[in-house]
DNA sequence: AATCTTATTGTAAAATTGACAATATCCCTA
DNA sequence: TAGGGATATTGTCAATTTTACAATAAGATT
C-alpha cells in the first residue's frame, strides 16, 4: 500500500438533522456550538466518527447524546465534502435526518453544545459550516420520504387525531390539503387503528384518536403495497410581509 | 484543535456505478482490478479522492479516466463506511451513479484497471469490497430517478424510437409495460420531438425517430411541472430454472 | 404480389382525484 | 339546561387518469 499514505489524512463527521413537530410547526433541533470552530454559532448536532465506529452508529450516538433517544427513525441522506468546508482540514460529513416525537424526551446538552433548542424550519436562516445547505437537502428528502412511506407517524405521539396528522403533512409538504380528501385517502390505506377514544381537554368537540398500525404496514409491504401520496400543487408562495426597507 | 488529530487518519474514495443500455439490456461498467486489494476481481470503477478535490469532481474524474466521457448525468447516491470494508485502513466510499450512451465512447482502461467490460446487471453476482451492495443501492435509486425525472434519455442515442425507449424503461423497472399506454403517457408529456425521420436498416416497417426536448423540459420544470411515471405491479418474479442440485 | 415483421393507433370501463358545504358533537357559559 | 362556540365528521359528482385490450398500417424481403 505504499503511496497511499497521503490519502489517510482526512476525517469525517456525521451531522444529524433532527426533525420534530410541535404547535403545528415543523422544527429542527439545533445546538449552539460550545467549541471551535464556529463557537457560539447555531449548528446541526454532529461529531467526528470514531475510527472503529460505523457511520450509522455514529449518527445514533450523536442523537442519543443529545436527546437520550435511541429508538428513532434515522436515514442517511447525502455526503458533503467541499474541499474547504472545515477549517481544521479535510473533513467530509455524512448527513442524516431523524424523526423524533418532540415531547418524548428531555434535551441533554452534550459537551459539544452550550445549549440545544428547537427552531421552526422556516426561521432558520443561516448556520455554521455548510449546515444550512445540509438542512435544506434533508428537508427535501423528508418531503419525499413522507409521501412515499408512512413515517409521518414518527413525529406524532402514539395516539393522534386526523387533524393533527393533516397539519403535520401540511407543515412538511408546505401545502394546504383538503380535509375530506385527506381523510378519505389516509383511511383508505387501512393503516390506522381507530382507538375508540376521544381527545381530552379541548374546548370543543373532541376528535377521535388513532394509532398507526405498524404490523399491518409491514404485512402490506411484504405483499408489495406501496404507500403513496400524490404530489399536489404548491401552496401559493407566502409573500414576505414587506419589511422596512 | 488539539485532540482531534486522531480523527485525521482516514481516507475516502468515490465509486461509480456507470449504467449503460445495449441490446435491450441494462448494463454496468466494471473493471478487473489491476492492483491490491482484490487484484483480479471485478469491481466498480473508483479511486481515492485527492486532498484538494471535491467529491463530485472526483466522481467526474474517475468516469473520465475510464471512458473519456465528461458530459454525463451523474448523481451522488449513498456513502458506505462499515469499519472494516477496506483492508488498508478506514476508508469510506461515496457512491455515485452515472448514465452514459454506451456507444458513444471507447473504453480507456485506466491504470487501475486491467480491463473494463460491460456486464448485464442481472448477471453480476459478486464484486470486490462491498461493491455489490453499492450496485444494488444505485440500481434502486435509478429506478426511482427514472420514474421521477426524464433521465432515461441519457442512456439512449440522441435519436431513438418509442419502442427503444419502452424497452429501456422495462429493463430498468423490471416490468412489462403496455405499448399503447406507454406511448400515450410519454407523448402526452410533450417532451419528445418527432423528427420526421425513420429508422434505417431494419428488415421491417421502420419506426419514427424522436429526440428529447431538453429546452422544453427545463421550461416545464421552471413552471412546476413534474415528470412522473406511476409505479406499477411488479413483473412476476422470474422463476430460476431449476438447475442441477 | 404475397409474406414477414414490427409500428402505430382508439375506445370503453374502472379507478382515482379534486372540488365543494352541511350537519354532528362536545365543551362551556349564562 | 339551553344556547353558542368551536372543531369534527361525512358524501357526491365531475373530471381526470389509468388500465385493459387487438386490428390495421407500412416498409423490407422474397
Amino acid at each position: 500500500m505504499t503511496g497511499f499514505n497521503n490519502f489517510f489524512k482526512s476525517a469525517f463527521t456525521v451531522d444529524n438533522v433532527i426533525f420534530g413537530f410541535d404547535e403545528g410547526d415543523l422544527k429542527v433541533l439545533l445546538i449552539k456550538r460550545g467549541e471551535d470552530p464556529y463557537e457560539g454559532k447555531w449548528a446541526l448536532p454532529g461529531y467526528f466518527v470514531y475510527p472503529n465506529e460505523d457511520l450509522d452508529s455514529a449518527a445514533v450516538r450523536v442523537l442519543k447524546e443529545l436527546t437520550g433517544l435511541t429508538d428513532v427513525y434515522l436515514e442517511q441522506v447525502k455526503t458533503f465534502g467541499t474541499v474547504n468546508r472545515h477549517p481544521f482540514g479535510r473533513v467530509i460529513t455524512i448527513a442524516y435526518f431523524s424523526l423524533v416525537k418532540i415531547n418524548r424526551y428531555k434535551l441533554q446538552p452534550a459537551s459539544i453544545a452550550l445549549k440545544a433548542k428547537w427552531h421552526s424550519i422556516s426561521e432558520v436562516k443561516q448556520l455554521a459550516f455548510d449546515h444550512k445547505e445540509i438542512l435544506d437537502s434533508c428537508f427535501e428528502r423528508l418531503k419525499w420520504v413522507v409521501r412515499t412511506r408512512p413515517v409521518g407517524f414518527e413525529l406524532l405521539p402514539p395516539k393522534f387525531t386526523l387533524t393533527e396528522l393533516q397539519h403535520l403533512y401540511e407543515a412538511i409538504l408546505e401545502t394546504d390539503l383538503d380535509k375530506r380528501n385527506f381523510r378519505k385517502k389516509i383511511l383508505s390505506m387501512d393503516l390506522l387503528v381507530d382507538l375508540d377514544e376521544l381527545q381530552e381537554g379541548v374546548a370543543h368537540r373532541p376528535a377521535k384518536l388513532y394509532q398507526f398500525d405498524r404490523e399491518k404496514y409491514e404485512k402490506f409491504l411484504s405483499e408489495g403495497f406501496s404507500f403513496e401520496l400524490k404530489e399536489s400543487k404548491k401552496k401559493e408562495v407566502k409573500k414576505e410581509p414587506a419589511t422596512n426597507s
